[in-house]
RNA sequence: GGUCCUGUAGCUCAGUUGGUUAGAGCGCUUGCUUGACAUGCAAGAGGUCACAGAUUCGAGUUCUGUCAGGACCA
């Protein structure tokens, strides 16, 4: 006897199957033209911190795509790695050195921050790596690349130069979204907008005659921000705004600094309905001011330093902050006589996700690539299908982005990133270069737009005495956009732009033959898996990027899975501490059920909430997540606490926003959703349990098909017709149907008829052989089909069965291969698909359920044997005599007679099946009133269903206008029911006399 | 303001191209320590498919509008 637990232990099987399976090298992937290969590179997570399930749904799907298609028999290579995040990983390191330290990045320098930062990356990519390696990711981890290593650099100076060059890179001024607490700029994404309680001013300029003498007119207007009136270079009204036509060319003073600036019309701007019709212009501090300024050729006045306070365009008020500026401002307004009203209203501002402080409009000196070109060729591929969205419906999304064809900014006022490699020489001439760099592809030079300066972009960095002593060679402080490297992810982690050499494996050069052929063979890729938030950000990008340097779209397939959203709806995210680390729910329920679970959420339609609760370790007991509990922060360095009412506990908790203390309980994540997971997984392995108990004596051999009985044959049908289901739905990316038909197949099919019906053969020695070659080979292909959504359960029992049954299948047993993760997915023949058997295994299956509902609502015990006789054709009364036995077993049963002539006796239950009656003599047990009530249930459902049906049949139009297999489908069903419901009728009559 | 998604059983969600009087899991009711599994077995109750129109012989499914929730872009 083998000894199997009674419950599937995760923990057993996660702790020996992962490291086999990266022992035999199953993960990699390698070049071999005896294959085809199937790509997925990994959407890069960032270091700022742990993953949460929104990554845990992401890693399993990809994994699954990644098992299948290897069993498959796909050279299947998972890319691995992370993002260095710029933004937010500076933000998240120096928010801690200055609430730890008091330390500013100015404090301490650029280098000394750039070390704490790649401590930070350190700790965090091992960590984010071990979970995905909990979740049982099989990437290929010798290719783990980090977009600022070496090989993700080299690409991002190669594209650098290479946009210099061919004049796709440009330096301009824009207005940005200015961070003044980071001094930085932050990208449209980066911004969150908020109410807070503010002010509405009433001002007005008067106007004046060329002379600057005023004419005794006043323009009105209303502002939040008093103090960019030092920046104003225009009044704006509306072009058909008779109350102000007069005016327009004509000139106002501003007060403050005595500047006149022209009164313009402008459409867009101007608003005739809103408050006075009359807005003044501040090109240099507001988006839509900035757009007019451009539109009417007015002058850009910057009145801000980086830091947020007013510089020489201030005058009076210079390096006074905008905030105090402000109120001096309205003061000074106000002694001169220029104030009208204020009013306080919520204003809705605009702050820096980073640094959750109110962003300035800026305008300031940004890189930029030049879109029209990249981005229509990103649209074409779309366009011709080269890349397909599934969902379809996110084409568009896709679409309409790369359509504005914006210019990128690409460059970032921050110390973490990839430095931009462009040095600026104000001092040397076109000969010093040409001298310096004559032997050098990879510089290229010209002067800068406005003509100040050389501007040197290299491969490599330069040295700073390259041009000699005389000339100062000096990089751009900037760093480049985050996305920028990763753009190049799915190209630059093969090894481009080396194209010579393979990218090393372990860090380590790997073996070459002068050709990058990782490169060639795995380039471009298959499908990349992400969520819908980053499709202009990053998928687009990446298409953008592909097809730019690899002359090739990067993946053909772009699958957009949801969103995994808290229990309130709000999406997960690292910043407002709603995150729910998979590691709590992989702990308590095993990381095939987080899969399992997690697959069969990921449909195409809808986002996914997911309640969680905090469990008590000791006792159990389960409350709710409020949000208040993902708000909680340390107090001064004190852990909040949940309180458990019926323990009385108080408990630290898990949470991203903090480390529980070392040694205290904590109260972690669970959800009962995960249950699903679970409970299936345990099914599952107590089937296979069954199954293995029951292989003693086990012989391979030859099966016929066509001569077993019938539970074998429907197994077998709906078996192969599952494989094909399941191999459909996961070429459409459809996670859930996968899932669900997976688990109805084992668990209401295989267990719950199959297995049921096939224990009388193997307790009998002379039937048990062929059943037993039947069961291992339904099982056989269970585990493979199951094998990419719950890879350990389903390699534990590989192993197991391997021992019992080494050699198995249908018709002819063959050697199984020696792990799960690399058999082959099943192709079962078609031929086993049989309308006829599954329809008559439905019938069976139907009698069984209506004995039972007798027994059930007689409340006749289980142990209790019944008899049965039904009334059938002479065809099905002889297929029924040959299943007899089955009623037996599953329904405790004898069937006594079947036939054409079988009379209901008296005193018995019965039911009707389509054309059969079944009856259940219960002498002395019938309880007649209730089973006439019963009766009289049925027969009331049957005349609705009859007379809806003739009401159909009535309608002429529909005899004639429906297809004639709908029509021919109704009357059959109708003389169907006309059929049943004289049976009921029948019964009822009967009763009725003998009550 | 624009685009997109969602509204189906108490809860979380399925429902392919319109075609019998709508399904699952959890929860609920009843009965079971039946020899793989109580993380289980058997039987059941529970829905005017958000609302109003339109198209059609026929609408949960298509179209329009309304209400409600959400996401993205400006």
């Amino acid at each position: 006897m083998v000894e199997i637990p009674k419950q599937y232990e995760p923990k057993d099987s996660q702790a020996k199957w992962y490291p086999f399976w990266e022992e035999q090298g199953y993960f990699d992937a390698n070049p071999n033209p005896e294959k085809k290969p199937h790509v997925i590179m990994i959407p890069l997570p960032n270091v700022t911190g742990a993953l949460h399930m929104g990554h845990a749904l992401n890693g399993t799907i990809q994994d699954l795509l990644t098992r299948w298609r290897r069993m498959q028999g796909f050279e299947a290579l998972w890319m691995p790695g992370t993002d260095h995040a710029g933004i937010a990983t500076q933000a998240v390191v120096e928010r801690r050195m200055f609430e730890q330290e008091g330390l500013t990045r100015h404090n301490i320098g650029r280098e000394a921050l750039v070390n704490r930062i790649w401590k930070w990356k350190d700790s965090y990519e091992k960590r984010i790596l071990n979970q995905l390696k909990q979740l049982g990711a099989s990437c290929d981890w010798r290719r783990t690349r980090f977009t600022l290593d070496d090989v993700c650099s080299a690409a991002v100076r190669k594209t650098f130069l290479k946009l210099f060059r061919d004049g796709l890179i440009y330096r301009g001024k824009r207005l940005v979204n200015w961070d003044t607490y980071l001094q930085t700029a932050v990208a449209d994404d980066e911004v969150f907008t908020e109410e807070v309680a503010g002010h509405f001013w009433t001002f007005h300029y008067p106007v004046v005659d060329d002379a600057g003498a005023p004419t005794g007119e006043k323009l009105f207007f209303s502002t939040t921000r008093p103090e960019t009136m030092l920046g104003d270079t225009a009044m704006c009204v509306h072009p058909s705004d008779e109350r102000y036509t007069e005016l327009v060319g004509k000139k106002v003073k501003i007060p403050l600094n005595g500047r006149l600036i022209p009164i313009i019309a402008d459409a867009l701007l101007a608003d005739k309905e809103l408050g006075t019709g009359c807005v003044k212009v501040t090109p240099a501090h507001d988006p839509n001011d900035y757009a007019c300024g451009l539109r009417n050729q007015l002058e850009m006045i910057n009145i801000l330093n980086a830091d947020g306070t007013l510089n020489e365009a201030g005058g009076e008020f210079q390096g006074m902050d905008r905030l105090d500026a402000r109120k001096k401002i309205v003061a000074e307004m106000e002694r001169q006589g220029f104030f009208e009203k204020v009013e306080e209203r919520p204003i809705p501002l605009k702050h820096s996700d980073r640094s959750k402080t109110p962003i300035e409009p800026y305008l300031s000196d940004q890189w930029f690539v030049q879109m029209e070109e990249l981005a229509q060729k990103a649209i074409d591929a779309v366009e011709d299908n080269r890349v397909r969205f599934f969902p379809s419906r996110y084409t568009k999304t896709y679409l309409d982005w790369l359509g504005e064809k914006r210019d990128w900014c690409i460059s970032r006022q921050l110390w973490w990133g990839h430095r931009i490699p462009i040095w600026y020489c104000e001092t040397c001439t076109e000969d010093d270069l040409k001298q310096a760099f004559a032997d050098r592809d990879d510089v290229s030079y010209r002067r800068d737009d406005e003509d100040r300066c050389w501007l040197i972009c290299a491969e490599t960095d330069l040295d700073p005495n390259a041009l000699g002593p005389d000339h100062e060679l000096r990089q751009d402080d900037d760093v480049l956009d985050t996305w920028f490297s990763s753009a190049l992810w799915p190209h630059a982690t093969l090894g481009w732009p080396n194209e010579e050499q393979n990218p090393p494996l372990n860090g380590e050069p790997a073996p070459s033959n002068g050709n990058n052929d990782v490169l060639d063979y795995f380039y471009p890729g298959s499908v990349l898996v992400t969520s819908r938030d980053i499709i202009t950000l990053w998928v687009a990008r990446m298409v953008l990027t592909g097809l730019y340097n690899m002359g090739d779209i990067p993946f053909s397939h772009v699958c957009i899975h949801p969103k995994i959203l808290d229990g309130f709806g709000r999406t997960m995210s690292k910043s407002k501490g709603n995150g729910v680390d998979p590691m709590d729910l992989i702990d308590k329920y095993g990381t095939d059920a987080v899969r399992f679970t997690l697959a069969s959420l990921a449909g195409e339609t809808q986002d996914v909430k997911l309640p969680v609760g905090y469990e008590d370790p000791d006792t159990g007991e389960v409350v709710p997540q409020m949000q208040e509990h993902t708000d909680a922060k340390p107090v001064d360095g004190v852990k909040p606490r949940i309180k458990f009412p019926r323990s009385k506990h108080e408990l630290q908790y898990s949470s991203p926003n903090f480390e529980p203390d070392e040694g205290e309980p904590v109260a972690r994540m669970v959800s009962e959703r995960f249950e699903y997971g679970r409970n299936f997984c345990n099914k599952f392995w107590n089937a296979a349990r069954f199954a293995m108990l029951n292989l003693e004596g086990y012989t391979p051999g030859p099966v016929d098909v066509s001569s077993l009985p019938l539970e074998d044959k429907w197994i077998l049908s709906r078996l192969s017709k599952v494989a094909g289901e399941v191999t459909t739905c996961l070429d459409r990316y459809q996670f859930d149907m996968a899932t669900r038909t997976l688990r109805d197949f084992t668990w209401n099919e295989f267990c719950d008829w199959y297995l049921e019906m096939i224990k009388p053969r193997l307790r009998d020695e002379a039937s048990k052989p062929e059943a037993q070659r039947v069961l291992v080979a339904v099982l056989d292909n269970l585990l493979r089909l199951l094998c990419p959504f719950v890879p350990f359960v389903t390699e534990e029992l590989w192993q197991r069965l391997g021992e019992l049954a080494p050699k198995r299948g249908l018709p002819e047993p063959t050697a199984a291969e020696p792990a799960a993760i690399i058999a082959q997915w099943p192709q079962l023949p078609e031929s086993w698909i049989d309308p006829d058997v599954e329809s008559r295994f439905e019938r069976l299956q139907e009698t069984v359920v209506a004995v039972r509902n007798v027994r059930a609502v007689y409340s006749i015990p289980p142990g209790t044997p019944l008899k049965l006789r039904m009334r059938a054709s002479a065809a099905i009364a002889g297929e029924m005599n040959s299943v007899a036995d089955q009623f037996h077993n599953l329904a405790k049963t004898v069937l006594e007679a079947a036939g054409a002539d079988v009379e209901r006796p008296e005193g018995s239950a019965s039911f009707t099946i389509g054309d059969v009656d079944g009856y259940i003599p219960l002498e002395g047990v019938v309880d007649l009133e209730a089973e006439l009530k019963r009766q009289e249930a049925e027969e009331k459902k049957l005349i609705g269903f009859v007379a809806g049906h003739e009401k159909k049949l009535q309608n002429e139009k529909f005899v004639s206008q429906a297809p004639s297999d709908v029509v021919n489908n109704v009357r059959e069903t109708l003389a169907n029911q006309k059929s049943q419901l004289a049976s009921v009728q029948e019964v009822i009559e009967q009763l009725k006399r003998m009550i």
